[in-house]
DNA sequence: GCCAACGTTGGC
DNA sequence: GCCAACGTTGGC
C-alpha cells in the first residue's frame, strides 16, 4: 500500500550539477544539503515522488527537467568524510544530522520554464509558494499537485 | 533566550 | 561582483 504520489522542487547550480549531468549519470545522491528544513523535506520523500529540477545561480534560473525520487532517505555520507567540504564534525554515525535521497533522471523539459515566467503565475501558484516567496532560499521544497500541473503547463509557453 | 556576527544563497 | 535576505552560531 503506497501513499499518493507527492511532488518536490530541488535546486542545483548547473555549474556544479545540471540536468545534463543527471541525464549522464542516471541517478545521483543529493549530497550537501545543510539546511534543516530542506533536510526534513528529503526525509519525507518516498520512491517515485516527482521532482522538478531547478537551475539556480545561472543566467536564466528556472525549471529545466524532471526527475524522481529513487530511494528513501538515508544518511548523507559526505557528513562523515573529513576531506569533503560537506564534512560536519557535529554529526555522528549513531545520530547523523544530514539525510539525502537519490534522484533519478526522467527527462528534460521541452523548453525550460524560467523563473520570471513562474512569477507571473503567482495568483494561481499562491504567494506562499516557497520558490517565489520573497527572500526564500530553500533548496528543497514541496510542490502541490496543483502547482505541479501549473508549472508543467508552462513548459510549452516558455 | 536574546541578538550580533558571520557565512551562504541566489537573483540581478 | 553586488547585496538583500536568511539560517546558524556562540557569547552573554
Amino acid at each position: 500500500m503506497s501513499s499518493p504520489k507527492r511532488y518536490w522542487l530541488m535546486k542545483s547550480e548547473p555549474s556544479d550539477f545540471s540536468i545534463d549531468d543527471l541525464q549522464r549519470v542516471g541517478t545521483e545522491p543529493w549530497t550537501g544539503v545543510r539546511n534543516f528544513q530542506a533536510r526534513n523535506f528529503m526525509r519525507q520523500m518516498q520512491v517515485g515522488d516527482g521532482v522538478l529540477f531547478y537551475h539556480s545561480s545561472t543566467q536564466v534560473p528556472g525549471i529545466y527537467g524532471l526527475a524522481e525520487v529513487a530511494c528513501a532517505s538515508y544518511p548523507d555520507p559526505t557528513q562523515f568524510d573529513r576531506k569533503s567540504k560537506y564534512f560536519d564534525e557535529k554529526s555522528t554515525r549513531e545520530e547523523p544530522r544530514w539525510s539525502l535521497v537519490d534522484v533519478r533522471y526522467v527527462r528534460h523539459l521541452a523548453k525550460p520554464v524560467p523563473l520570471d515566467l513562474i512569477r507571473t503565475q503567482v495568483d494561481s501558484l499562491g504567494e506562499e509558494f516557497a520558490l517565489i516567496r520573497r527572500g526564500s532560499r530553500l533548496s528543497v521544497l514541496p510542490v502541490t499537485a496543483a502547482q505541479w500541473k501549473i508549472l508543467l503547463g508552462l513548459e510549452h509557453k516558455a
